[in-house]
RNA sequence: GGCCCCAUCGUCUAGUUAGGUCUAGGACAUCGGAUUUUCAUUCCGGUAACAGGGGUUCAAAUCCCCUUGGGGUCACCA
């Protein structure tokens, strides 16, 4: 049987993270075997505007490289895609259901199956359906149907039985069916419900496997029984477990952001984030972006690799080993054997460490690439396309090295982008490390004169000079080095200092230097 | 509360299916040290875990039971 996976989201308007883990491991099954990884819209209850709904979505999955075979936009043998749109087949599956007395309607009122509920829970009894309209004959059926009363479709669950699956990851589960209250399966205005149109679906679209977070592994005993009773092929289930909060068992949620902010383990990346964000005009109070959403980290700077080795690491390992994984790998070593059961908290520190290494992996050009766009956006340059523009900046990106962990991290040399008058200056380091020493202030002055007569500037000559300068004056480098710093970059620390210098040049090192010196 | 799931270093995990080679391995974080003009990197090294209790067995992180703890889910949402 071929391997057909699915992802099916409802269009919220953002992509959740813990959503993006779920559909990554499907596109992975899938990719391993060769089989077809399909996206469904599940908009049964949409109201909101499509496009604004769904674009952040299907842009996370391209962003990320996740290509679908069917779905949204590019079609398939088995559209529509979205469930809107498929209300025939619902209608056609309802009838069956009912005509072979697997279903029937129920007329009773909201009120009163909660009436009944409630009287369930006080009396510790376990609650399941009256059945009382099952008493009725087809003629009254047809009566009350023609009195315009309003009636549910339930799915007739089967007393008596229990409900086994195998699951890849849980391995057997099961559900003892006289425990079950009969699930409303069509609303009173015969629209289906989100788990009889999934089942619909998943045999229509011929899903072999079901992988999906743990939180539906209680939907799972309906799904089969409905499968049952239409006679499907039932597919294989895989409820992996999903991802928490960093440092919890819960899971992440949109809604929890104002206190992940307290987490001390969530702490360097809304540091990490704000910086950027906040450079390009995003109110990281307003929380428009966050770290449960995939764009969050697109709009910082981080690589597809770096969020798709962090997310496949969650729940999931090769061996004792294998930590760093490009996609390729991963597709080639994804089983759903090795996924874990318990739930796995997000950890932003390696998520930082794995973001890190691809980008020190990634080509000079394309690193230059994601700056040009950061700093444009940024407004820190006027061109991207401009030759002398993009020389400087590879300069710059080639200085930082390391120090680049996401694109958004070039903010922080701002010194070689901002003109010497909006430089911002670390004040109290440059109070403890040049207003407060005349003698630190005197050696500045006469270095200045060395820089201006310097031949070439260049980090070679520079640091011969200034490493003359220090034995000459008979004082420290660390007195006279960070004073340096300070006064050029406003920063106490940064970059190869002599570097530095170059890249700046003569000019702007010389009136900065003089800026500093006067200003004490 | 009912049903269901889960339980190894701070975190992510290996080891559990086929009990012994596990005085429990790796990674991230953290702490030392080395390198370095600062920061970062890199390189060495350290601290740190089988939730508890009963069994079964010559032998249990591994199998069984109980307890405790955590979590998911209980809609005419998805």
């Amino acid at each position: 049987m071929p391997v057909r996976t699915r992802f099916a989201p409802s269009p919220t308007g953002y992509m959740h993270i813990g959503g993006m883990r779920t559909a990554l491991f499907n596109w992975l099954w899938a990719r391993h075997h060769g089989g077809t990884f399909i996206l469904r819209i599940d908009d049964t209850d949409q109201q909101r505007n499509m496009d604004e709904a769904l674009g952040p979505i299907l842009q996370a999955f391209r962003w990320l490289g996740l290509n679908w075979d069917e779905g949204p936009e590019v079609g398939g043998p088995h559209g529509p895609y979205f469930q809107s749109q498929r209300r025939g087949l619902y209608d056609a599956a309802l009838q069956k259901l009912l005509s072979t007395g697997h279903a029937y309607r129920d007329f009773e009122t909201p009120a009163e199956t909660q009436a009944q509920r409630e009287a369930a829970e006080r009396e510790k009894r376990v609650y399941v359906s009256s059945r009382v309209s099952l008493q009725l004959t087809a003629d009254e059926v047809q009566a009350k149907l023609a009195a315009g009363e309003a009636c549910v479709i339930r799915l007739l669950v089967p007393r008596g039985e229990t409900v086994v699956i195998n699951d890849h990851v849980r391995g057997t589960v099961e559900w003892d069916c006289n425990l079950m209250p009969d699930p409303v399966i069509a609303r009173s205005d015969g629209s289906p419900l989100y788990n009889f149109a999934t089942v619909v679906d998943d045999a229509a679209m011929e899903i072999s496997h079901v992988i999906r977070a743990e939180e539906h592994l209680s939907n799972t005993p309906i799904q089969v029984l409905l499968h049952r009773a239409l006679g499907n092929v039932i597919p294989e289930w895989a409820h992996i477990p999903y991802v928490a909060a960093p440092g919890s068992k819960e899971k992440i949620s949109k809604r929890k952001i104002a206190a992940y902010r307290k987490n001390p383990q969530f702490q360097k990346l809304f540091e990490l984030g704000d910086a950027v964000l906040s450079r390009l005009g995003f109110d990281a109070a307003a929380d428009a972006l966050s770290p449960v959403m995939v764009a969050y980290y697109q709009q910082v700077g981080f690589l597809p690799a770096g969020i798709l080795n962090a997310l496949v690491r969650l729940g999931w390992s090769y061996d004792d080993q294998t930590e760093v994984l490009s996609r390729e790998e991963m597709q080639q070593k994804f089983s759903l054997e090795r996924v874990i059961r318990s739930p796995a908290g997000l950890d932003p520190d390696k998520l930082i460490s794995f973001q890190s290494h691809w980008m020190s992996q990634l080509p000079a050009d394309d690193k230059l690439e994601g700056c040009l766009s950061f700093l444009l956006a940024a407004g820190l340059i006027s061109s991207a396309d401009d030759p002398g523009t993009r020389s400087y900046v590879a300069a710059v990106v080639d200085l930082a090295a390391d120090r680049l962990r996401v694109f958004g991290d070039i903010f922080q040399l701002d010194e070689f982008f901002l003109s010497d008058e909006q430089l911002s200056v670390d004040v109290k380091n440059f109070d403890k490390r040049v207003r407060s020493s005349a003698t630190t202030q005197e050696n500045l002055l006469l270095l200045k004169d060395r820089l201006q007569s310097l031949a070439d500037f260049l980090a070679g000559p520079l640091h011969d000079l200034l490493q003359a300068f220090v034995a000459e004056r008979g004082i420290r480098v660390g007195d006279l080095f960070p004073a340096l710093r300070l006064c050029v970059t406003g920063k106490a620390q940064g970059a190869d200092l002599f570097r530095s210098l170059e890249l700046l040049g003569r000019e702007r090192v010389l009136r900065r230097l003089d800026r500093s010196l006067s200003g004490c």
